[in-house]
Formats: C-alpha cells, sequence, structure tokens
DNA sequence: TCGCAGGTGGTCG
DNA sequence: CGACCACCTGCG
C-alpha cells in the first residue's frame, strides 16, 4: 500500500485537528491514528511525535497511508493546510492577550481543514440544533445510503457524501432512514438551489441557501472557502466569549464587531483555539 | 417525562 | 428590524 511520510511537521496534533468541531468524517482507531475520508480519497493518520525530549508533541512526522505523493501534494497538502505558519498565528493572537493564551496553549495543534465546499455545506445544515453524535450518524447514513464508495481500508469500504444532483432526485421519503428530521427539507431545498444556480461563491450566494443562517454560513467560509476572518458564534462560542471576554452571552454581534476589532484576519484561528479550549473545559 | 443539542425560518410587534 | 418560538431526533 502506498505510503507518504511528512517530515517535520510544526504546530500540529491530530486530536486537535480532527476535534475542534470543523469536521465529521474522521474516525479515531485504537492506534490512535485516524482513518477518514475527504475529496473522494480514504487515507489513515499517524503522527509521530519527534523522540528528542525538548521538542513539544505539537512537532513530528505525519505517516500518511493510502496515499500516493500526488495525492499528497493535490490533496492532502492543502487539506491539512500545511503551507501555513501556525507558529506565528499564535505568537500573534496571543501577544498582547493572556486568556488567548490559556486557549491556544490548549489546543496548539489545531489546524483549519480546507474542505469539499459540498461536503462542507451538507455537513453544517445537518449540524444545526444538533449534537455532534448525531450529525456524524446522519452524515455517515446519507454517505452509505445514497454516496459512492470511495475507496477501502483495512478492509472497510468508505463512501462519499451524495452530491447535489443525486440528493437533488430523492425525495423526503427516501431520505427519511437516514434520520435528518427537519434538516431534510433544508437539505433538499439546497440541493435544488445548487443544481439550479451552481454552488455558492461568496457570503451572498450561501445566505440564500435553506437552512443556512449566519452560523452555518460562517462554518462554511471558513472551513471550505478559505475566509479566515470568519468567526462562528455558536453556544459554545457564546459560553466562552462571556467567560473570557465578558460580552453578554446573549450579545452576538458583540462577539462579532470584538473579533473583527481584537482578531482582524485571525478572526476563524481565534475562534477555533478559543472552541477547542471551551470544549476541552467541559469534557 | 422532559430538556437539550454546534440554529434557522417564520411570524409578530 | 429585533425578539420569540416551533422544530426532528435520540439521549440522559
Amino acid at each position: 500500500m502506498d505510503e507518504y511520510i511528512v517530515k517535520n511537521v510544526k504546530d500540529f496534533r491530530l486530536d486537535h485537528v480532527f476535534d475542534c468541531g470543523q469536521c465529521f468524517r474522521w474516525e479515531k482507531q485504537a492506534d490512535g491514528s485516524y482513518t477518514g475520508t475527504a475529496m473522494d480519497r480514504v487515507v489513515n493518520m499517524q503522527f509521530v511525535c519527534g523522540d528528542r525530549a525538548s521538542e513539544p508533541e505539537t512537532t513530528g512526522d505525519l505517516i500518511i497511508k493510502n496515499c500516493t505523493e500526488e495525492d499528497f501534494l493535490q490533496i492532502w497538502k492543502p487539506y491539512l493546510d500545511l503551507d501555513r505558519d501556525y507558529g506565528e498565528i499564535k505568537r500573534t493572537l496571543t501577544a498582547d492577550d493572556l486568556v488567548m493564551g490559556e486557549a491556544v496553549a490548549c489546543g496548539q495543534g489545531i489546524r483549519i481543514l480546507k474542505q469539499d465546499l459540498w461536503e462542507t455545506i451538507v455537513s453544517f445544515i445537518i449540524s444545526q440544533n444538533n449534537n455532534i453524535p448525531r450529525i456524524k450518524g446522519c452524515i455517515e447514513n446519507l454517505s452509505q445510503m445514497f454516496g459512492l464508495p470511495a475507496g477501502e481500508y483495512a478492509g472497510r469500504t468508505y463512501y462519499s457524501l451524495p452530491g447535489p444532483q443525486k440528493l437533488a432526485s430523492l425525495t423526503a421519503e427516501d431520505l427519511a432512514p437516514v434520520r435528518l428530521g427537519y434538516r431534510t427539507r433544508y437539505l433538499l431545498e439546497t440541493a435544488k438551489m445548487v443544481c439550479e444556480k451552481g454552488l455558492p461563491e461568496d457570503e451572498v450566494q450561501l445566505s440564500a441557501l435553506c437552512g443556512v443562517g449566519p452560523k452555518v454560513a460562517n462554518c462554511i467560509l471558513l472551513f471550505s472557502m478559505a475566509k479566515y476572518d470568519s468567526f462562528p458564534i455558536d453556544v459554545w462560542m457564546a459560553r466562552v466569549m462571556s467567560q473570557l471576554y465578558g460580552i453578554d452571552e446573549g450579545d452576538h454581534k458583540g462577539m462579532c464587531t470584538y473579533a473583527q476589532e481584537h482578531f482582524g484576519q485571525l478572526g476563524g484561528f481565534a475562534q477555533q483555539y478559543l472552541f477547542y479550549y471551551i470544549r476541552e473545559k467541559n469534557r
């Protein structure tokens, strides 16, 4: 099997990357590695920390199994955002912000994935007013029932999400076993819209989709459209912004303004560190 | 049993 | 335009 090794990756940790709320399709294995699918590929990733005691556990070699060099360069390198200097981002964010220092220390290995646009739209429409195990279940059901096989790993077949055409061809009845609840209608409407008008290219087109409000739109912008100043605010972000910065939990607008003024272009990265921090604290 | 979970659309005033 | 509130579903 093809295997690709990336040496000396910095500011990286798989559990931080895959457990900071941006993706739902990576599964932790017994050996600590993660298997998952994205961009119609199935791979297994393992991160081996450097053995020198001085090295932090966020520096090491990334082993990607079921991956050619070409796939790494074309798909996984951009997907994992490996060309960006997260050390620099963390230094900037924590320079004059003590509480952010605490948050960053907690999620040192976070990276913002560059995910497929359609998959991100579907995932975050499903995510609304929902809990993570159920979100994962819905996405899994949808893929297995209506998606195409993306590949195999360790004897198991993985399926990719059905595309907009496939989804638009289905009825609410077809989708009932997926257990999407009232989000079924959102997904069908959105699939039809994308078939007619194409994938959204900016925030306005994104917000025109059914089931896409400000929070979901910001997630899509941040996780698949490279708009790194996006600052999605959900219940957890409202909590952490209230706890750390004293902004009223109901004042989402005030939080947006605060993020713009204090985090600027790095708002999305700040959001990830804060989100991971508050989730860890409540684990 | 009932509240709640990574919000949004619809409906009021 | 801002403040409510119903909403599928499954779990504790």
